[in-house]
DNA sequence: TTAGTACTCATACTAAAGTATGAATTGTAT
DNA sequence: ATACAATTCATACTTTAGTATGAGTACTAA
């Protein structure tokens, strides 16, 4: 009895460190994959926010530093398209200037960081 | 017998799955606590670029998406100071533009991503 | 067909950003 | 004491950015 009791706790004792390990290492994988795959852009926050194709296109572009002129030389408009595009960003993102928008953006999850 | 053993297969089981879980949280919490630390900002090389204190607070706030106006009254200056320390920000990144200084300095690990 | 949305562009404007120059002050190292 | 770097500020200027308005085109759903 003594021993039969003893062993069912040890069994029960070694089952639940390795699946606390099996957790540990599959969670760890999982991650790493998400991290690597996947920037974790969040697609649906940009409908919500209601941003076009193009203007989260220029918000892109934005935030990686280029000027309106060189926004509208890379998408082949006029630079009056890229400010008009700007604006509507600003307005759906609630931020006075593109720095702000930048920040905002991220904070949002929705360019990469 | 059979309900002997049942029973202890699904208190195996019972125990397995409630360790997997407490293990990928347990992990989950080391990961997230890894990245809340570790901010690596390369100091070294913001002396190299030879930035000042001023001109890398200056940066940082430009980061988080203030205008020159807004860093003069959280820094206690005139705004001409600002534009001058943001000149010479732009200079030592090699930046056209803050939006540009801000993706340089990222990139450098300067500031916070 | 029509209403709506997205995209485009222009013009005219105001506001913000950025450059150039010169200068005063302060603290520090030689 | 003096040279030096950092910080501050101003004035004047050019360049970008951003707003407001109106309008043309194209595509799509009702």
């Amino acid at each position: 009895m003594f021993t039969g009791s003893a062993s069912i706790e040890i069994v029960i004792a070694v089952i639940a460190i390795v699946f606390f390990i099996v957790g540990a290492i599959i969670n760890k994988r999982v991650i790493h994959q998400g991290q690597q795959t996947s920037a974790e852009i969040d697609l649906q926050k940009i409908e919500e926010l209601g941003l076009s194709k193009r203007e989260y296109e220029v918000l892109c572009e934005i935030a990686s530093g280029l000027s309106n002129k060189e926004i509208a030389n890379k998408l082949f408009v006029s630079e009056s398209t890229i400010k008009t595009h700007v604006s509507n960003v600003l307005v759906k993102l609630n931020a006075k200037r593109r720095t702000q928008a930048i920040q905002i953006a991220k904070k949002l999850q929705i360019i990469e960081q």
